[in-house]
DNA sequence: TTGTGTTTTACGACCTCC
DNA sequence: GGAGGTCGTAAAACACAA
């Protein structure tokens, strides 16, 4: 088959996203991964800790995932937990926190509390049309009424939608990959739970969600202009010519290679911090974070993963450079204070002590060794004991950080 | 406005492991 | 055989200088 990239979304964000600081956009590599080199045997973990904590682990992913928290916490840290870990690790993962995750953060937090605030002014469309935009009843309800129940009753009905608001807006581009010779799994929620659909408000398209078409993109113009409004100042006109033309066949040529189609979409802010956040805690996924956050981002799988692979890419490569002056031990130092300037602005709620004790496995200072995935296997174990033992830890301080995470961001 | 360089998605080839 | 890994690369998206 042929890749269906055609997707609306991030047609109608993409210009957010350009005005990241997201990588080395300005030249800043962020050089802090020599310090955290994990063993990515952890990829079997999320078969153990699936198995071992199934129960509560669900829940509190859901929360946590909802929970704007600026790291992980252990839900998502504990799933390859070293027994190395340690607060003074902990700590050096502070100053670790890549320069680039600290913009998205603060752009996203801007963006969704922008969005927030003016949900009810120009933007309304994005809240107000959401039902317009997809099939999606769940624009304002399965998703956020999910995640409620996970958060239980702590979270109030406002921060509940808020939050929910958040999603919708930051969250965009929806599952789309369907590739010439496997199929993404779609792990990313086609259907009507899908978060996809909140964002369904952002297309004026009757197409909604996976309607990828070029028509849709037209139709989406308007709503874009909002959308990118309430984000980061952008700096640049919020229409282009492309966008108003056919710029790609309406439907790909099944039998036509990837390369002839190729096309990419371009992740929104929210996915691509939600990507680089679990990426902070560890540079392998789990299989269930994995399906974990292709569901909270609409993604597939395959496309977290694949986002996993670039980024470690990513990372070898400025490695291989490593000769940036403002990078001393792989760490941008200049980017500590504010990072965490922002996150005890942004998210008040998320306790210092919680982030750090979520952030070991990236704090520790192991030496920059490349185990193949399968050569650390064996201490998986172990890890996911750690890992269990964090979610617990976690699932009850995460119910209390997000709603307060939640709030400061309503703010 | 345009040309050019960089970054970001996505894939294929090939590898290892179970 | 299927999963995921790296490596190399294509091409879109983007930034920026001229």
């Amino acid at each position: 088959m042929v890749s269906h990239y055609y997707n609306t979304l991030p047609y109608t964000q993409k210009h957010s996203a350009a005005n990241l600081a997201y990588a080395s956009a300005a030249g800043q590599p962020w050089n802090w991964t020599p310090n955290y080199h994990t063993p990515p045997n952890h990829q079997f973990l999320g078969d153990v800790d699936s198995s071992h904590a199934a129960h509560h682990a669900a829940a509190a992913h859901q929360m946590y995932y909802n929970s704007h928290h600026m790291f992980h916490s252990a839900a998502a840290a504990g799933d390859w937990h070293s027994p190395a870990s340690s607060s003074a690790a902990a700590d050096n993962f502070v100053q670790n926190v890549p320069a680039s995750a600290h913009q998205l953060m603060q752009q996203h937090h801007a963006h969704v509390g922008g969005g927030l605030a003016s949900a009810g002014s120009s933007s309304s469309a994005s809240s107000g049309s959401s039902s317009a935009g997809g099939p999606g009843p769940t624009v304002g309800g399965t998703q956020l009424n999910e995640t409620n129940s996970s958060l239980g009753a702590e979270a109030p009905p406002n921060h509940s939608q808020q939050q929910q608001q958040h999603i919708a807006e930051g969250l965009p581009s929806p599952p789309i990959t369907v590739s010439g010779s496997e199929i993404s799994s779609p792990g990313a929620p086609t259907s009507a739970s899908s978060p996809h659909h909140h964002l369904g408000h952002h297309l004026s398209g009757p197409s909604g969600n996976n309607n990828n078409s070029p028509s849709t993109h037209n139709n989406n113009n308007s709503v874009s202009v909002n959308n990118n409004n309430n984000r980061t100042s952008p700096q640049k006109p919020q229409y282009y010519e492309w966008m108003k033309k056919p710029a790609y066949p309406a439907q790909p040529q099944p039998g036509k290679t990837r390369t002839k189609d190729k096309y990419r979409v371009v992740y929104t802010d929210f996915q691509r911090l939600e990507l680089e956040k679990e990426y902070c805690t560890s540079r392998y996924i789990t299989i269930r974070r994995k399906s974990e956050l292709a569901q909270t981002l609409s993604l597939s799988e395959r496309q977290v993963k694949i986002w996993f692979q670039n980024r470690r890419a990513k990372e070898r490569k400025q490695n291989k450079k490593g000769s940036d002056p403002n990078v001393m031990g792989g760490v941008q130092h200049t980017d500590y204070s504010q990072l965490m300037d922002a996150k005890a602005k942004l998210e008040p709620g998320l306790h210092l002590p919680h982030t750090l004790h979520s952030m070991n496995p990236m704090a520790m200072n192991i030496p920059a060794m490349r185990l193949h995935p399968h050569l650390a296997a064996h201490s998986h174990s172990l890890a996911a004991a750690a890992a269990h033992s964090h979610q617990l830890q976690h699932s009850a301080q995460m119910s209390a950080a997000a709603v307060a995470g939640v709030g400061a961001l309503s703010m």
